[in-house]
DNA sequence: GGAGATGTTGACTGACCAGTCAATCTATTC
DNA sequence: GAATAGATTGACTGGTCAGTCAACATCTCC
């Protein structure tokens, strides 16, 4: 039957792409031989050939099938009809889950994609821009409808927002925080609590008394 | 004369370091080879490792010096009598100038050190570390004085904080944000008030209306 | 059951590059 | 000006590893 077949095969290409992040996750992307990523997913060395043309096709294809849900994510979040500390709360906690679920995913994205600026984050630069620029739409239309201050520049802020995020992944990544689930979502609160809080126009306190 | 040749002799460490700054920030520290770091600099391959044991020394080196730096500012702004608003602003500030006066050289302190996990970031997590203790510890000072909200952990503040900024940099080193002079103010005073607007107890608007 | 396609194997190769080292050059000192 | 120490050179080596390939295995379908 074709679906067996079909099956089997992706079997194989799943267990080597599940193989990949844990050996970037442990070794780094750099640091690891092709080798390591056979033995770990228990096939030979060539198999890894026939299912990617190269050690960078693997980890492209990891963070291409990750980073697209999460675009889809916030595209879907962003077409609902909610306040804007919702939206971001929704984002924020999407991030945080899908590091909760798997971090060793989650590092190999942030450590070897999205923050290698002279390697892969250069090959993907298109599809982490469309990232940033999604959650500046939002910072600007929660700027035209009034909820958000408009003397800050959205493009900014979607930055500020999202390096906020990811630098509770990277204490996490490094051990540098504590990683339960409690502080899970205390984290997701803290960032939408503190960017919202000095981005909405409902703020008091200024810079001179 | 002993100083002529003392000073000879750092000058060609000197061309080296710098030369390794513009070749790692280019290429990538992996990307890189040896070669190209001597030829940037016009001296010989050999004479890299008459002044650095490896490779990896002539990174830790530029990174250590900087990073040092960058310590004892933050302690020394820590020490000084002035509202958390405005030592936050100072330590901004110092990052944001920083990246202004020698953007190759920050470059390749966050991508290859303090963002690579695997590699030089665990090598100087110590240092990294204490960066972020030193942050926390403001936050907490300001928290027993009443001018930050203290349901809110210090550590994950200073690490959202510290990330924005972060940020900030990363979305100049990919060319996402605009750096001319005006934008490198406006960011720092967006992080700032972006994070104390946040974190201040002064601020009104809350989750429920 | 056999032909063709697809999956799987792992030894091998060719390129690359960090680090070594012996030779040469330059300054310093007496 | 000879001796010593340090600076500078670049050809060479040894190990590493991504990617290839020819052989073998296992399906699928008639």
């Amino acid at each position: 039957m074709n679906a067996t077949r079909a099956k089997k095969s992706s079997d194989k290409r799943r267990l080597i792409l599940d193989a990949a992040v844990k050996v970037f996750a442990r070794q780094g992307f750099h640091a690891c031989r092709v080798s390591d990523i056979a033995d770990e997913a228990g096939v030979a060395y060539g198999l890894v050939y026939h299912y990617f043309a190269s050690k960078d096709k693997v980890l492209d294809t990891l963070f291409l099938e990750r980073w697209n849900v999460m675009l889809d994510t916030i595209r879907e979040v962003d077409a609902q009809d909610m306040p804007v500390r919702e939206k971001l709360g929704a984002i924020a906690s999407f991030i945080v889950d899908s590091y909760r679920h798997d971090p060793d995913l989650m590092k190999v994205i942030i450590v070897e994609v999205t923050r290698a600026a002279n390697s892969f984050g250069q090959t993907h630069l298109g599809q982490i821009r469309e990232a940033y620029d999604l959650i500046a739409q939002i910072v600007i239309k929660a700027q035209a409808e009034g909820s958000f201050k408009d003397d800050i520049d959205a493009g900014f802020a979607a930055m500020a927002f999202y390096g906020a995020i990811e630098q509770m992944l990277t204490g996490w990544i490094f051990g540098l925080l504590p990683a339960d689930e409690e502080h899970f979502e205390r984290a997701k609160w803290l960032v939408v609590e503190t960017v919202c809080g000095g981005l909405e126009t409902t703020t008091v306190g200024n810079t001179l008394p």
